[in-house]
DNA sequence: CATTTTAAGATACCAGGGTATACTATTCAA
DNA sequence: TTGAATAGTATACCCTGGTATCTTAAAATG
């Protein structure tokens, strides 16, 4: 008996082991939360070495990251068009918030926090391939709005299209669970406002 | 001779250590930064051990907060009133730029972070003792804009409210220097449109 | 004063993030 | 086929935040 199924190696390499790696990431994460996540538990989860971990990821809250980007719920590419600005924005933030509630938040407590230190709050979105998803959302959602009067998009500074994201993301650091009347408020006291304002 | 002037008492205790230990804090946050400043560091300058400072402070954030708090530039308490609420919020917030740019915002980095781990954005700038001197302040200045006719007060949400100091905080986690111009962008394509938005 | 209580001192320790090193299995180019 | 380059494995190590323990000075109590 050799090696019938074409693949033991007796070392995994690329993607292979990138996968272990990120698969007992994720469940770890699932298991014990950010907080008691260890690299080297992951490492020892994935019969790998810490030093493969870190050679892919420069540290821990970028590996939660990847796993999490991976395994995790997908965001819902559908991009609303209800036919009203204020409809679509909530709906869309609706839907960014099962990623939190998948876990329930706490067993996220620390990760974005972890993250803010190597990147801007805009950029938390963003994975190493694609451009910021939630990003471009946000301003087809308000392309739309234009079409249908309710604003001028060149009118709005990258500073006003960051400030969904950020809210949002103040909302999940500041460790309350964000409730769809939470999104509503966000919408319709800020967000409508600032986005109307030259409209 | 009594010992009430506690001239070289062996033991130093209560408000005298702690005052050692924030000073030596202050120091070393000057000069090597929040990122490469450690307790062990802090208790070796002051002369104190390890656990004094844990007994005082949770964390590492909260001491270097307190230094900060205690030997950093004070916010002055004189709240602008030049009739009008665009200058007036240019004016408090360019004061607050003070406290980051004293030291360069490397020297901090991190710290903003940290501290979230604790605590929700709107709470950054509560000190222990004294209320939220940033929330009040801004309070104050949107009831003179309100005797003004530029906006109803109470139409303004907690949620409204907190959004400039969560903005401010945005920009210092960004790692991006915080200069006149953001503020005066912050305020006039942001803050005032949402709060004139119920005028 | 004498005794109790409080808190500082000294120090050892733990856990976890992250790095360095020496070695070896694969891949790939020649 | 062979040899160099690449990237795993194993493991020891460093650093620092944070804790536990034991001793002892000082303050408070009476």
């Amino acid at each position: 008996m050799s090696k019938i199924e074409t693949n033991h190696p007796k070392r995994r390499r690329g993607a292979d082991l990138e996968n272990a790696v990120l698969s007992s990431a994720w469940q770890l994460l699932n298991e014990v939360g950010y907080h008691d996540l260890t690299m080297a538990a992951i490492a020892k989860k994935a019969n790998a070495a810490k030093p493969v971990l870190y050679r892919r990821w420069p540290d821990k809250s970028s590996l939660a990251a990847s796993a999490i980007l991976k395994f995790g719920p997908k965001l819902d590419v559908k991009i609303p068009d209800t036919g009203s600005l204020r409809e679509d924005l909530i709906d869309f933030f609706g839907q960014l918030i099962k990623i939190f509630d998948i876990f329930g938040t706490e067993k996220l407590n620390g990760l974005v926090t972890d993250r803010l230190k190597s990147i801007p709050m805009e950029k938390l979105f963003e994975t190493s391939n694609s451009d910021n998803k939630l990003q471009k959302s946000v301003e087809e959602i308000l392309k739309n709005a234009e079409k249908r009067g309710e604003l001028v998009f060149k009118n709005l500074s990258p500073r006003v299209l960051h400030l969904p994201s950020v809210l949002f993301i103040n909302e999940v650091v500041s460790q309350e669970s964000v409730t769809m009347a939470v999104i509503t408020d966000i919408v319709d006291e800020i967000l409508l406002p600032v986005f109307t304002a030259n409209s």
